[in-house]
DNA sequence: GCGACAG
DNA sequence: ATCTTGTCGC
């Protein structure tokens, strides 16, 4: 390679949008693009799983969008890259891919393995337009996309058992949107749901076994802690 | 109008 | 997301 520059087998095609939208156009590209998931059979058995995260720059202008690649067999870390930009759209319920999809997008075009799937922090399906973040990225890239969030941001469920793998549904306007999910004994359960080319008890299984020491599955917790460590390092 | 609301 | 140390419970 001339110049040094480092040869990524990552490809990522160019968004069908533009980012910095007004709330109401960003609305409308959630409603098109939704039509473009697909609910599907997982193909290829999965080993490496990518984990995406960001973390907001000291002064808060900015972020820095980081991601790990995971290799769920070997449970070792194959790869993680970091990126950073300046933040354009603020954080909205519902519209957080607006907000943090380019630094992963830049990031994730740093890698120089391709995933067999990628775990979002934040929804897939379970969101009010069927499109989070997870499905947002999914469309993008082409790639199987599972969502595993925090906390709930639409749908109601019951609350699940207090052992792990124990589990119950999320519904939302008559449809099971995702699973909330318990993947340690006697903490708060994660909200699992599909982000694209993916079925949803895959989904389930491939968070399960990420997330065998910590509530949060292996790839999106050590992402965050990539991120973080980048802020750090912007200081 | 009021409450909810991924990160 | 982020501000922040110790502390209660298994």
């Amino acid at each position: 390679m001339i110049g040094g520059s480092t040869p990524s087998i990552m490809k990522i095609p160019r968004a069908p949008h533009r980012w910095n939208l007004t709330t109401c156009q960003a609305i409308a590209v959630q409603t098109e693009l939704a039509s473009a998931v697909h609910e599907t059979e997982l193909r290829r058995p999965v080993r490496l799983v990518a984990g995406a995260d960001m973390a907001l720059s000291p002064d808060g202008e900015g972020c820095i969008g980081a991601v790990v690649l995971w290799d769920a067999e070997a449970r070792v870390v194959v790869e993680q890259c970091v990126a950073v930009c300046e933040l354009r759209f603020p954080y909205i319920p519902g519209l957080l891919s607006f907000r943090e999809a380019p630094v992963l997008l830049a990031a994730l075009g740093k890698l120089k393995h391709t995933p067999d799937v990628l775990m979002c922090d934040g929804h897939g399906l379970a969101h009010p337009r069927r499109f989070g973040i997870a499905c947002h990225l999914g469309v993008i890239i082409g790639l199987p996309t599972i969502g595993c969030a925090k906390s709930r941001l639409v749908g109601e469920y019951e609350e699940p058992s207090s052992r792990r793998g124990s589990r119950s549904s999320l519904t939302h306007q008559g449809q099971t949107v995702g699973t909330v999910l318990r993947t340690r004994n006697k903490v708060k359960p994660v909200f699992v749901s599909i982000g694209h080319q993916i079925d949803l008890d895959s989904a389930e299984r491939i968070v399960l076994d990420c997330a065998a020491r910590y509530k949060l599955p292996e790839p999106t917790r050590l992402a965050d802690r990539l991120a973080a460590e980048g802020k750090r390092r912007l200081r």
